[in-house]
RNA sequence: GCCGAGGUGGCGGAACUGGCAGACGCGUAGGUCUCAAAAACCUAUGGGACUAACAUCCCGUGAGGGUUCGAUCCCCUCCUUCGGCACCA
């Protein structure tokens, strides 16, 4: 399972993403597999800096190691299988000394890099973001506004694996929506560079539709972009600057939002067009993005929406190369044929695309190209509790890493960690910390005092688990062999874009390093819903819908809860808690143990419907844990219990039920186990197999079908011929009904099933 | 705007990916037990028509069309809810 932040208390949501994973785990166990089943904790990150501020005498170190007691005696409570040896917890120097080196590694990899770059900077946490935690510009963790800051900054290059990220998700056992938003999250796009020219300048720009280059009237370029001011003649000097001073003060939601009015200034120069020479007017416009491509666009106000929004407004000329649209109307984004485009007239815009692809690689003027729209990931922070960045500046070497065998820089324990409020962490207010010498040249020098990402020390957590005490190495590669990749990983879809990307960036840099030998960090992926409020709202403290697990283990007891959050739902899709509803779970348990307690068993064979019900729910209940749908496999142990509710069964089946029952109910199971004289314990027993052959009945229910619609339904002997069936279904007086006088016109017969006589009109 | 997943009784949800719609559970109603209640147990429970009753018939999976012997499932149009992306050239 995802390891949870210690926020203090296990909510329903931990228990509804625990609970059901503990289910399968046992029930893999019992299938023969060597289960790990890991808990660990995401111990660093701001809420401990937040609370710690509001207690004044509360250290965040504190608080977290609080939260963790607190949360270990729950989840203990949910009777799961974790293995408490081998407990992560990464703000232990135990474990971020790893982390740091890791760092090490992927900066000697040229995968880690500093560098002054517009950030994401939320103004409440005075820290800068990443840009999967800019959420539609709104900071991830407390909703504030995103503004854009030039801050110096250190960067993971996870752009370098873009497209094996990409590739790589086919692979993946991952639902095929998690998989598809991380496709568009690393958002691909091939086309070509071509080199429009300024002056002396190359001017290059990225197109996915080099056909529609004929179709080119204005260039467009970012207000961030650097040849601005130069391009900048005299008499547009002063619009061009209040344009760009505009733009720059607005926040990211502003910029970023799509049903705006395009806007733009002339800046007073022309851009070449390399295929036909023609002189183009450059305009600097917003809705150019620096950060991708090159930050310049060829406008095609005939092919593309944006470049005609732009173009009606500014009156540009709106010049078609693409047959099959109106340009009167709108841009035809569409395919067609190439028109108005010099010696490439005539071809289609498919076609035409390779054609002058081709022609503009020959004269050097452009070459095929691919962009993505992920960005470099952006992992230093400039708060307190996170890992300490091992790198230290000198001035006359530079950043230098800090040398290994020095690790783990320790995060000191200052009671003044509240931020600075500028591009400096608050570590940066402990001279001990900060005053070093450089590993290098043995000079004077500065240690960086910006944090890490939290994201980081997730990125990689379930390498640990398998030698988790390990202290010379982060991890044992015998055992990392034995266990991973993760076979099996249960968590919030939440994560799509942050966590479970960069922990599949982490495993592809550390394989490239040597250090693993598979690609991909999980194997399979499964994710839980969201359980809402009894309003059906979203579960949260002001609204006052939460609802206390630690109550309902009081009142019900674990293997209740574990059950109903089994029962309540399809997994993956979660929905309002219903109060109510865990009676039928507790219900359901309790007459379990009033069946079972004190029975004297029937003896010798089992009755034949018992049985065949029996192998039934063996098959149904595994393949519904395989495929994690909980909610079936516990309504099919609930249907046994109806059949055999008013009847004795031998201690045989009893004992076989005890054992489907146990990933649900663990406590209850083992108790029964023992009272019917089992061996300790029901968890280490095999799963039962069913048996084919006692699934099949002698008889089966025929349903009989006049024009489709169901008549009669007998009970007939397996295997019958058409003929037979027909005879059978004609003997039915309320068949007969709606046949009489009717022509048979054709009978579809499906054996066993179903027979379906098709009168005249 | 684009992409994706949904819409089934009073409620949560089932239904071999074309074959008995509503499994299982909650709730509700009636009953048993009790001085009474709670708990527990039993019975019924999609809507409607016609029945003294059994039975029988009709309608019914967001709306409307289509394909098919047969559609919750496939196709078209529309409505709607929820997630994601949001000027990516």
């Amino acid at each position: 399972v995802m390891f949870p932040y210690p926020s203090g208390d296990l909510h329903i949501g931990h228990w509804y993403n625990f609970g059901p994973a503990d289910v399968h785990a046992r029930y893999m166990r019992m299938k023969g597999r060597n289960v790990l089943f890991p808990i660990g904790f995401d111990a660093f990150g701001l809420p401990a800096e937040n609370a710690a501020m509001k207690r004044s005498n509360l250290h965040p170190s504190d608080w977290t190691q609080n939260n963790i007691k607190t949360m270990t005696v729950q989840l203990e409570h949910m009777g799961a299988m974790y293995d408490w040896d081998r407990v992560v917890d990464t703000s232990n120097p135990s474990y971020y000394k790893w982390t740091q080196w890791m760092f090490i590694q992927l900066y000697k990899k040229g995968l880690a890099y500093k560098t002054m770059a517009p950030a994401n900077w939320c103004p409440q946490c005075q820290t800068v973001l990443a840009n999967e935690q800019a959420e539609n510009g709104v900071c991830w963790r407390c909703g504030s506004e995103v503004t854009r800051k030039d801050i110096n900054q250190w960067f993971f290059k996870i752009t370098a694996y873009a497209e094996e990220l990409l590739d790589g998700l086919r692979e993946l056992d991952w639902p095929e929506k998690t998989k598809l938003m991380q496709k568009n999250w690393i958002g691909k796009s091939v086309g070509a560079r071509i080199n429009f020219t300024w002056k002396q300048e190359i001017l290059p720009v990225f197109t996915t539709r080099p056909d529609t280059i004929f179709g080119v009237t204005f260039m467009a370029i970012a207000p961030e972009h650097p040849l601005v001011p130069s391009m900048t003649t005299k008499d547009q000097k002063k619009v061009v600057e209040e344009y760009v001073q505009v733009s720059r003060k607005e926040t990211e939601t502003e910029r970023l939002s799509t049903d705006r009015e395009k806007t733009g200034v002339f800046t007073g120069s022309y851009a070449k067009n390399p295929i036909n020479g023609k002189e183009i007017p450059i305009y600097v416009a917003d809705y150019v993005l620096q950060s991708y491509g090159y930050g310049v666009v060829m406008g095609v106000p005939a092919h593309d929406q944006r470049d005609y929004d732009f173009a009606k407004k500014y009156d540009l000329p709106i010049v078609e190369v693409v047959s099959g649209g109106d340009s009167k109307k709108e841009a035809w984004e569409g395919e067609g044929k190439l028109v108005n485009s010099g010696e490439f007239t005539g071809f289609t815009s498919v076609d035409g695309r390779k054609k002058i692809i081709a022609f503009i690689e020959k004269k050097k003027i452009g070459n095929a190209e691919i962009n993505y729209r992920i960005r470099d990931w952006l992992v230093s922070r400039q708060r307190y509790w996170g890992a300490p960045i091992p790198m230290i500046h000198c001035k006359t070497c530079g950043w230098v890493p800090v040398p290994e065998s020095d690790l783990p820089v320790l995060l000191p324990r200052i009671s003044d960690f509240q931020p600075t409020g500028t591009e400096k962490g608050p570590l940066v207010k402990s001279k001990e910390f900060v005053e070093t010498s450089c590993p290098t040249c043995g000079g004077k020098a500065e240690r960086e005092t910006d944090t890490m990402d939290t994201f980081v020390d997730s990125s990689w957590y379930f390498l640990r688990y398998p030698n988790s005490n390990l202290s010379e190495a982060a991890f044992d590669e015998k055992e990392m062999k034995y266990w991973l990749p993760v076979d099996m990983y249960v968590g919030g879809a939440e994560h799509t874009v942050l966590h479970l990307l960069y922990s599949r960036f982490f495993t592809k840099a550390l394989r490239d390093m040597g250090y693993l030998s598979f690609d991909e960090p999980f194997r399979a992926l499964r994710h839980q819903g969201i359980i809402l409020g009894p309003d059906r709202q979203k579960m949260s403290k002001s609204r006052g819908n939460v609802i206390n697990p630690d109550e309902l283990v009081e009142n019900f007891g674990t293997d209740t809860v574990r059950t109903y959050l089994c029962f309540m739902s399809q997994y993956d899709q979660g929905g309002p808690w219903d109060p109510q509803g865990i009676s039928g779970s507790y219900r359901f348990l309790g007459r379990v143990y009033m069946y079972f307690e004190n029975r004297k068993y029937s003896s010798g064979l089992e009755e034949k419907d018992v049985e065949r019900l029996l192998h039934k729910t063996i098959k149904k209940v595994g393949d519904d844990m395989a495929s994690f749908k909980f909610n079936t496999a516990v309504a099919s142990l609930m249907e046994f219990l109806n059949l055999i509710v008013k009847r004795n069964i031998t201690k045989e089946t009893a004992r076989t039920y005890f054992l489907l029952l146990a990933p649900f109910a663990p406590h209850l199971a083992e108790e029964l186990w023992k009272n019917a004289g089992g061996q300790f314990s029901v968890h280490t027993k095999m799963w039962p197999e069913y048996d084919e052959k006692k699934l099949q009945e002698g008889e089966k229910e025929l349903v009989i079908q006049v024009n489709g619609k169901l008549r009669d339904t007998l009970q007939v002997k397996v295997g019958l011929t058409k003929e037979q069936a027909q005879k059978i279904a004609s003997l039915s007086e309320r068949v007969k009904a709606h046949i009489q006088g009717k022509k048979i016109r054709k009978v579809i017969y499906i054996p066993d099933t179903l027979i379906n006589l098709v009168t005249e009109d």
